[in-house]
Parts: C-alpha cells; sequence; structure tokens
DNA sequence: CTGTAGACCTGGAGGC
DNA sequence: TGCCTCCAGGTCTACA
C-alpha cells in the first residue's frame, strides 16, 4: 500500500488523537516485520499523545516518555474506530484512548509493517538515522541528486527508489516521476544527464505534493484512517497501464521488470 | 563498497 | 469448486 502520500495522509489523519491519553493496549499478534516489544501493553498505557511527525515512510508518534515509531510495510493501515467496530481478521493492535473511547487499529495482512517504541530520539533509531533526504525539502535538490547518481552503474528507478538516496518514493511514484521527466527507468543512473535531473527531482517533489492533496493511491487496500479511499490512482498516467495507450503520445505503455518489480513507460516519451 | 536475489507474509486473480 | 502459479504499494540481510 502505502509510499510516502499514503503514509503522510494516514498521518493528517491521526491529528484527532493528540492529546488523548491511551487508556489500554491490546496486541493480538506480536509479529510483525520485527517482533512488536511484549512490554508495549505496559509501556504506553496512560501515555499521552504530544505530537506526530513523519520521516520517510515512518509515523513518528511522541507521547508522554517515548516514542511510537510505526511502518506500514505493503499492507499496513491504521484507522480511528469507535470501540465496538467489528473485528477484522488481521486487526493485530488496538490502541484505545480515554477521550471519547477511541480506538486506533493496525491491521496489516502481510506483516510487513512495524510498531517499535523508543525512549532515544527516533531520529538515532538504526533505521532512521541513516534515511536520505526528504523529497520536498530543499536540500533534494538536482546537485544533490546527481552527485548520489553519477557513480551508480544502477538503474535510475531502482536508485531513487533506494531510501539511503531520497526517502518516500516507492514503486508507484518512481514509475510516474520517471515519465514526467521524460526518463526510461532502466537508464543508467550515471549516464543521466544533468538537465535530466532537474527534471527528475521536480517531478518527484510534484507527484508526490499532488498526491498527498489527492489522499493518495488507493490500489487495493488503501484507505485513511477514516476508511475513505484516496484519488490519485485516478492520475496514473504509467503506472499499472501497460498495454493502454500512453496519455500524451497514445502509444501503448511497456512493462518491465527492473530489481524483481515492476514498472511502466511509454518507450517514445521516456529516452 | 556496490548491486542483486532472497527473505519475510497473506490474499486475490487467472489458468486449468 | 479446487488447486496451482503469479503478482502486489517495502526493505533488511546475505552473498557475489
Amino acid at each position: 500500500m502505502p509510499e510516502l502520500p499514503e503514509v503522510e495522509v494516514t498521518r493528517i489523519g491521526l491529528k484527532p488523537l493528540l492529546q488523548n491519553t491511551i487508556a489500554k493496549v491490546l496486541v493480538r499478534n506480536y509479529s510483525l516485520r520485527w517482533p512488536i516489544n511484549s512490554e508495549l501493553p505496559g509501556l504506553l498505557k496512560n501515555q499521552t499523545l504530544l505530537a506526530l511527525s513523519r520521516r520517510g515512510k515512518y509515523i513518528l508518534a511522541k507521547f508522554t516518555s517515548g516514542t511510537l515509531i510505526i511502518h506500514l510495510g505493503m499492507s499496513g493501515r491504521l484507522c480511528i474506530v469507535p470501540s465496538d467496530e467489528k473485528l477484522n481478521k488481521h486487526d493485530h493492535v488496538d490502541i484505545r484512548f480515554k477521550k471519547n473511547n477511541l480506538i486506533l487499529r493496525y491491521r496489516d495482512p502481510r506483516r510487513f509493517g512495524s510498531i517499535l517504541w523508543t525512549v532515544e530520539d527516533p531520529y538515532n533509531h538504526k533505521l532512521i538515522k541513516n534515511l536520505g533526504p526528504e523529497p520536498l525539502n530543499e536540500e533534494f535538490d538536482a546537485k544533490y541528486l546527481i552527485s548520489r547518481l553519477r557513480n551508480k552503474k544502477q538503474c535510475v528507478k531502482n536508485a531513487i527508489m533506494d531510501s539511503h538516496v531520497v526517502v518516500g518514493v516507492g514503486n508507484i511514484y518512481a514509475s510516474e516521476a520517471l515519465y514526467y521527466a521524460g526518463i526510461r527507468p532502466n537508464r543508467i543512473s550515471q549516464k543521466v544527464s544533468m538537465k535530466e535531473v532537474l527534471s527528475l527531482v521536480e517531478s518527484i517533489k510534484n507527484v508526490i505534493k499532488e498526491a498527498i492533496i489527492k489522499g493518495g493511491s488507493t490500489m487495493n487496500d488503501f484507505f485513511d484512517v477514516n476508511g475513505e479511499n484516496g484519488y490519485f490512482q485516478n492520475e496514473h498516467k504509467v503506472y499499472g497501464r501497460e498495454n493502454k495507450p500512453c496519455f500524451r503520445c497514445q502509444l501503448l505503455i511497456i512493462q518491465i521488470r527492473l530489481g524483481q518489480r515492476s514498472s511502466f513507460y511509454c518507450k517514445k516519451c521516456q529516452r
């Protein structure tokens, strides 16, 4: 499910829980990507949610004496539900808050997500401290990106999906950004020109900004915390459009495989 | 150090 | 129906 836009939409949707205090935590399944701390229910009880931020695809929920680091993996989802909401097979964690009797419920069929507790600065956490820049920050610019692509023999799509190069660009938005930039996904990174990198940086920023505005992409199972789907899937130009006509030139969109992931592009519009 | 395949999981779609 | 294979929004780890 979630690339940066979907995670950001989720983070914003959690804001109604700010300043609310946890009454009880129920973990039904501790085995996610990393095991949930077995002490978590006791640790979180009576903690107040003070701030919500995001680093890459990680949601950072700051509480009174520590931070929950939440990653949604491929199929994770957070929703705010009333206490009598019917249970789904893959609802692994319930965090019940005191005010309004709301439950923050974590569902994740594939269990590639993670919920980690730390009392340290989360930016020093090993999963977070070595991440590349945020795509919407000023520091992510053409000068930076070309410096990272210059030595790489890897293809450019894999490079921009590497969270140590830039965070948040997943399989959908990598294909989309490369389409807007007119660059084939299988181009060797070091052969991409400065002019193309300029365009690529702008395309990544624009595609991610637009996707956040449209509420993310709902493919099968992305919904925001209130169960509403996103609309950005209607804006996809190449992702999932194999054998369909390019919106610009009508040539059929090609699907190839790069690094075990599907990639989509137009042979005429992308060089 | 760099790059890639494998691993972790469940479920849905499509073929037979 | 059922069984099989392949595919899916991520990313860490092991290995060449």
